[in-house]
RNA sequence: GGAGGCUUCGCCUAGUCUGGUCUAUGGCGCCGCACUGCUAAUGCGGUUUGGGUCUCAAGCCCAUCCCGGGUUCGAAUCCCGGAGCCUCCGCCA
């Protein structure tokens, strides 16, 4: 949910945030209407209310002969109060229906346009030149560390046993993720898969996205698409110490997404995947150090991909390619050479205020209560991970180069070969 | 899954049977002031959270006693539904 004030204070800057999103501009409009609707009918009850408590107060002490013609009109003034409460819901129900339509306000800079209008950052590394180099479908069913017949055989397409030496490459990234993370000064966390409608709903995926995210209808709870959410709820309904800021969570967690969609895209393999585990950085920060985090996570996420010794770019991603909660997003991109393309690796988001809005954080500091800024990068989403060192870092005798940083999670092993 | 108990403004707690100055008691903590060589102690005052109004200052008003409904002129209090925690029984990795 974006600032109200901010919305009635400085509107065209929400309009011209729609705009380069290429969004709806008038859902502003909307909410400014809805906003005063609700200011009136609120005043309207509280008023009636009042009059009605001091009316209730007045019947105790009213002589006999005079309580029933009190009562009477105290009656009649609690149906008004009831009938006035009805519209207030209506209001309340109505802003909060035009709040949510509108997505977080852009930070100056962000390239304007849809998924083809990124900015590129800039490119580390040099891209290996393999001749006609396999992919990592091909290569990981080889070592024997991808099964992926079989993940369709037990759970259907788009599912995949890692094995032998893919489950241990598994585990070691998350080991070197994790021990990056804390010597980073994050906590590490283990957070549930599974969250309630309200979470949800407060991280903003329930909106555009809503098709992506599986739902188990009989629990009334959600299967989460990415670690960021029981992250994000984690403080949910609290008020955050200033001084105890920023907070710093790592969270490993399975993610589950429908893949609605996207018939057709990446069908092979393990980059697109309807579960993967996933190692994600998530911070609580004041206000104003929003900004300065976004940098931080981005560095960290490429202090990760220099370990993994993966040649990447760093593209700023275009406005109408954001998603609801983000005001700018950066993501890393690594070389797959059997696609001869980048692919996204990792994300990086500011969510400013959205999320902590929603979900109802806010710190408490010197001059008040306020609100918080969230802010959420992949460190490692496992199995696309995988799937980039076995096509990035293929040897021509089949075998996979590992990189040095990873080694002491895998036995020492320098190059993986088939059993 | 079954039975019982509990949930009050940061923490603890009174109030619930018997509806009405509950405009929620007291303690702890915290903040301010006073006193005092300093600290401590003591005294006085303040201290839930959100919303509305407003010169966005004070003030005033409304909501808020786990959540949602209901009864009533009036609900922390009565009724119904739900959640969480605790104890016991059953089941279970």
């Amino acid at each position: 949910m974006i600032d109200l004030r901010l919305l009635r204070d400085d509107p065209d800057r929400v309009r011209a945030s729609q705009r380069v999103r290429g969004a709806d501009e008038s859902l502003v409009d909307a909410l400014l209407s809805a906003d005063d609707a609700r200011r009136a009918a609120v005043a309207r009850a509280d008023s009636l209310r009042g009059e009605q408590k001091a009316l209730s107060r007045s019947v105790a002490q009213a002589s006999a002969e005079d309580r029933p013609a009190v009562l009477a009109r105290a009656k009649h003034l609690a149906d008004e109060v009831k009938a006035a409460e009805v519209d207030q819901a209506a209001a309340d129900a109505a802003l909060r229906e035009a709040h949510l339509a509108v997505p977080n306000v852009v930070e100056d800079g962000v390239p304007p346009g849809g998924e083809a209008d990124f900015t590129l950052l800039e490119t580390v590394g040099i891209p290996p030149v393999i001749e006609r180099p396999r992919d990592h479908t091909e290569i990981g069913t080889a070592l024997r560390a991808i099964d992926a017949e079989r993940g369709a055989k037990v759970s259907g397409a788009r599912f995949y046993f890692l094995t032998g030496l893919g489950a241990q490459l598994e585990l070691a990234l998350v080991n070197l993720a994790m021990a990056q993370a804390a010597d980073t000064g994050f906590v590490a966390m283990i957070a549930p898969a599974l969250v309630k409608p309200e979470i949800m709903e407060g991280t903003g995926f329930l909106g555009a996205h809503a098709a992506e995210v599986y739902r188990l209808a009989d629990d009334d709870l959600y299967l989460v698409g990415t670690s960021e959410v029981a992250l994000a709820g984690y403080h949910s309904n609290e008020i955050l110490d200033l001084t105890a800021l920023p907070l710093r969570y790592a969270g490993f967690s399975s993610c589950f997404r429908r893949e609605a969609g996207s018939y057709g895209k990446d069908t092979r393999g393990i980059i697109r995947v309807h579960w993967f585990d996933k190692v994600e950085m998530f911070s609580y920060v004041p206000v104003d150090d929003a900004r300065d985090e976004h940098r931080r996570l981005l560095a960290w996420e490429r202090e990760f991909m220099d370990k993994l010794e993966l040649s990447y770019r760093v593209i700023d991603v275009a406005a109408g390619d954001l998603g609801s909660s983000a005001v700018r997003k950066f993501d890393i991109e690594a070389w797959f050479p059997s696609q001869g393309a980048y692919r996204e690796l990792t994300s990086a988001s500011n969510c400013t205020t959205y999320q902590s809005r929603r979900l109802n954080i806010r710190a408490r500091g010197a001059s008040g209560i306020g609100p918080v800024a969230t802010l959420n990068g992949t460190l490692c989403a496992v199995a696309r991970t995988i799937a980039c060192l076995l096509d990035h870092h293929q040897q021509p005798d089949g075998s996979v180069y590992v990189p040095a940083a990873l080694r002491p999670w895998l036995g020492g092993r320098e190059v993986l070969t088939a059993p």
